[in-house]
DNA sequence: CAGTATCCATTTCGATACTG
DNA sequence: CAGTATCGAAATGGATACTG
């Protein structure tokens, strides 16, 4: 394993990076997580020495830079691991167009809801805190019901109900709210169809879709789209 | 192994693109070859066996398309695979900027002379038989001397003397001719270190490096150049 | 030309539990 | 918070030889 044995720079390049979940942890780097952590909610599914070592091959190659704080420690991109958005928004682009629909073995309740809360809209939202609780009927208890604490600081998710006043409330299997996620359906088709439902004032309701904004990849052409 | 359990349409790309030699397998469709035994040449340290495994897995996903000739098998990208040419592009180009120099493990004769002799520009060449010789002293007497040939019809490549007449003779270690053809040194520089030499006559050595066409990202820009 | 067949050493990863 | 420790199951792929 390891080295393919070719000068050729692809080649050379997929000796560090086709290593398993090694560019999912660049992208949650490039997407501003900073602490193990953080990284650990981007990767539910790896486990945590896995993390540590990929970190430590990717500190190796050059890519990443460990910063040890008095009381935490941080991860950051360097200039080399910041090209690779390159690498990755080629990658993102092409799984979008090209790979199947997701199916159910695809679908994380704990990665949908730590991808939405880091992208909601605080510039859109209203002053003041703005708390989004979501309901997925069909996840497994613990990973059932999330809220989405925003106020100008920024986003918190919780798994806990925090107890403050609900803004919205919204409700949608797994899969709905993952497909509206990444742009396989439009938020609006799946409210009209009744696969979200959303509990709030008209205005609220209006306002919603601006505040939640959706995968960086939602956007791209499908070419097989309707086939 | 395999899914990520991921939506993300980069972990779904991975799920596929991340298997050891996938991606050189795709880049070799990229650059031309359609035969088993041509793909073979442009990853010799791959085995057989594996190569078919991953074309049959490619085929699945429906990047490539086999198909049986009454006396050849030919494999072909489909539009989805060509599109994977903007993941390799941006592999290599991060790659050739950011990968630590070649090392001896990445040295290969054949590769190189591979590579080479599908890049010769027959245009450039003058009308009529063109055939130059490589010898590279340090490799193993096996890979030690190349031939290619080059006519109107296209260029082969041959490891045993074809006996026509030589139009030039390059020698060169295989780790100069290496890192000419990927960009790391000038083309002049090596010669006139007298790391690459010549022999031919005085019209033909300076039509010489207009024949061959170097690497794909010999040109692209290096920012550790020179660190 | 275009693959199969075989075989095992090695790696790799996932799961889980634990720690300063 | 930021990791280690441990473990075994699974698979991966490298080497080599062979075939219609």
């Amino acid at each position: 394993m390891g080295s393919y044995g070719q000068f050729c720079p692809v080649a050379r390049a997929m000796e560090l990076l086709d290593e398993r979940w090694t560019l999912l942890v660049v992208r949650e780097l490039l997407a501003g997580s900073r602490h193990f952590n953080d990284l650990r909610r981007g990767v539910p599914r790896m486990s945590p020495s896995l993390l540590t070592k990929r970190l430590r091959t990717l500190h190796d190659a050059g890519v990443v830079e460990r910063h040890e704080g008095p009381n935490s420690v941080t991860y950051e991109l360097t200039a080399a691991g910041r090209e690779l958005h390159h690498v990755v928004e080629a990658l993102g682009i092409w799984g979008t167009r090209w790979m199947p629909e997701i199916g159910d073995h695809h679908l994380d309740p704990r990665l949908l809801m730590w991808d939405l809360h880091r992208n909601v809209d605080l510039e859109a939202m209203p002053d003041g805190r703005t708390v989004l609780e979501f309901h997925l009927p069909d996840a497994k208890p613990r990973a059932r019901d999330w809220w989405v604490v925003a106020d100008d600081e920024g986003a918190d998710l919780c798994d806990d109900d925090p107890g403050y006043e609900i803004t919205a409330r919204i409700e949608a299997s797994l899969e709905t709210l993952s497909r509206v996620w990444i742009g396989e359906i439009a938020w609006d088709r799946a409210v009209r169809a009744g696969d979200l439902r959303i509990s709030a004032p008209d205005h609220v309701r209006r306002q919603l879709p601006t505040w939640l904004t959706l995968s960086h990849f939602a956007s791209v052409d499908r070419p097989m789209a309707g086939v």
